[in-house]
DNA sequence: TATGGTTTCGAAAACGTTTTCGTGTTGAAA
DNA sequence: TTTCAACACGAAAACGTTTTCGAAACCATA
């Protein structure tokens, strides 16, 4: 076992100074040809690597990012932290990965051990109980302390800093508009509580398609589900007590377990019932039918935010400026077989 | 924007040496009750946190573990770094996620740069390409400096170091006894090539079953599937050329889409053909019908690895002995509604 | 020989900690 | 008054770098 070799080392191994080491392998002018060569060779030979602890402790930067999101089981948020893990790798930069298991705590906790000069910036979505508890400062307090953050998906409007979203409203908007110019009338919606900041802009997006075609509507043909255990029952109720001719879903699993349910009650998917889904996942993708559903495009989320990241934290001290932005990816429609 | 304050400040606001500080926030009973006092307060006041580059240097750890993985979209390496993350949180690690591609050379630099000091151990799992060319002096290399490294799922026996893995070959064997059991003669595989460690191992537990139970071995059942990305006519040529009982295949994706395909040819899934898969992941979840398969634990393998990662690591130097260990983790055969 | 400019190198500070060791001050005992 | 322990604190080293600055050593020119 070879324990990695320091500058010091090859220092009093060649009896020269500290200082002439470290320049000989930067190549630095000051350097004789002759001792420079004589350095390299004898550093090649050990595998010397400079210690990235002590750069990142003398450069007071640590070129590494975290990601904090509220499940890493998600397709969505994997794929994001996919893109951003590309981006990253190609500026020079690692990326640590926190999962707050959607608790505001352990949100807190992530933020509050990693501001501390472990890493650079963040890029975070907000965890369902933070989201809930409507409180921002663990955020607030490390932007306060000149840390960049960028924040994806999930956001607030009481934080400022710069984000990257789709446009939640619109695309579940086009989503239903899509079944509306089907024809279809009696469409019900599955949404999440309003607390999750998704779902409402998507129930937004949706109530707003019906206003804008003249078709009533009815609160009975819209479920808020909360618990992600027993929500089957649930969308049995709806499908079951109600003539749909089309469902909208705000994610992959309400969509396909509406399939499912709907094919238990006797409903062929899509002949007697249209679905639509949120999210472009592998379950949408493999499901039996096909899903139709709202593409919302992870990894190029991922790299945006990584970018936007970078971005602020190559930027000099002094040329910095106050300015964030919020940056919309597109999202797009993809038909598959869950519609006619 | 208020900059993290340093014991250097606090020290210089309170006119004391930076040992007194230090020594006031760790409680040290060298210093006066008085002086301790007004120093926390101060600390506390100003938010102090210790520099944790700092310390990493100074304690040449940084309590962090890096996971590489060769894809992160797929669930079942989803939920090991879910299991990684809790454990190594649980012991005051953080988490670096690095994501190979299946390249090789990403792997490679991967291990290079994090093994200067970022990280204190690794869990890894092979990328193809790595395991295709069988060269693993990279991961020898940071072992050989004294870094831990836990492998699982994806091993090789050509590097010694703790390994967590499942028995890809039992499992195999029992999924293939129960087709066998139910009655099944003809049974299909859907393999991958054999340079995938668990694809070769998978296939050998099918072969072995069907040895055991007197079942000639038809080589035109098999198909071992290189490329993922037009793999669907090779399963559609599998299912039309043989009048199969059943099919076992090596992966979720395999499985769905040979039910896919053999909906699509008028067979119904489980009347005309049964069909069971591996790892149990989301699409065997809540693909129609469900899948039969074998349910790797993932968080527990992630769990296990962060384990015996963390223990190798908080052993004293002196007591360290060279001795690894390879844990087997159980699998479990779910009954869902693809098989009859 | 004196001057001055290169070339080549080393000392030391800095990043932010922790910890060892030394030292001055106090109070009490002799 | 002297001595000695206990107490309270500070200086400095160490972790591994980079970089600034100063200083030898050398050579060439006047």
């Amino acid at each position: 076992m070879r324990r990695k070799v320091t500058l010091k080392q090859i220092a009093k191994e060649l009896d020269v100074s500290i200082s002439t080491v470290s320049k000989s392998l930067r190549d630095s002018s000051e350097i004789s040809e002759d001792t420079r060569q004589k350095v390299q060779a004898f550093a090649k030979l050990y595998n010397y690597k400079p210690n990235n602890i002590a750069l990142s402790l003398k450069n007071r930067k640590s070129k590494t990012i975290c990601i904090i999101i509220p499940e890493i089981i998600h397709h969505f948020f994997a794929t994001v932290i996919s893109g951003v893990e590309h981006v990253a790798n190609e500026n020079g930069y690692n990326v640590i990965v926190c999962l707050s298991d959607e608790s505001f705590d352990k949100e807190v906790i992530n933020l509050e051990t990693l501001a501390n000069g472990s890493i650079d910036g963040f890029i975070m979505s907000l965890s369902k109980e933070t989201q809930q508890k409507r409180d921002f400062h663990h955020i607030a307090e490390v932007i306060n302390q000149g840390m960049p953050v960028v924040m994806f998906d999930r956001i607030t409007n009481d934080i400022l800093c710069d984000k990257v979203i789709i446009d939640d409203n619109l695309a579940a908007f086009n989503a239903t508009q899509y079944l509306v110019d089907k024809g279809f009338k009696k469409i019900g919606l599955i949404s999440t509580v309003d607390y999750v900041s998704v779902g409402k802009l998507r129930t937004e997006g949706y109530t707003k398609a019906l206003k804008t075609n003249d078709i009533k509507l009815d609160e009975n043909l819209i479920i808020k589900i909360e618990d992600t255990d027993n929500f089957e029952s649930q969308i049995e109720a709806l499908i079951a007590n109600n003539e749909l001719d089309a469902i909208f879903a705000v994610n992959e699993i309400f969509a396909v377990t509406a399939i499912k349910v709907a094919t238990r009650l006797g409903k062929n998917v899509p002949n007697d019932i249209s679905i639509i889904g949120f999210t472009d996942g592998i379950i949408s993708k493999y499901s039996s039918p096909s899903i139709t559903t709202v593409s919302q495009n992870g990894v190029k989320m991922g790299e945006k935010a990584a970018r936007m990241l970078i971005e602020k934290l190559e930027i000099e001290e002094e040329d910095y400026e106050e300015q964030y932005k919020t940056e919309v990816i597109e999202t797009e429609l993809v038909e598959r077989e869950s519609t006619r």
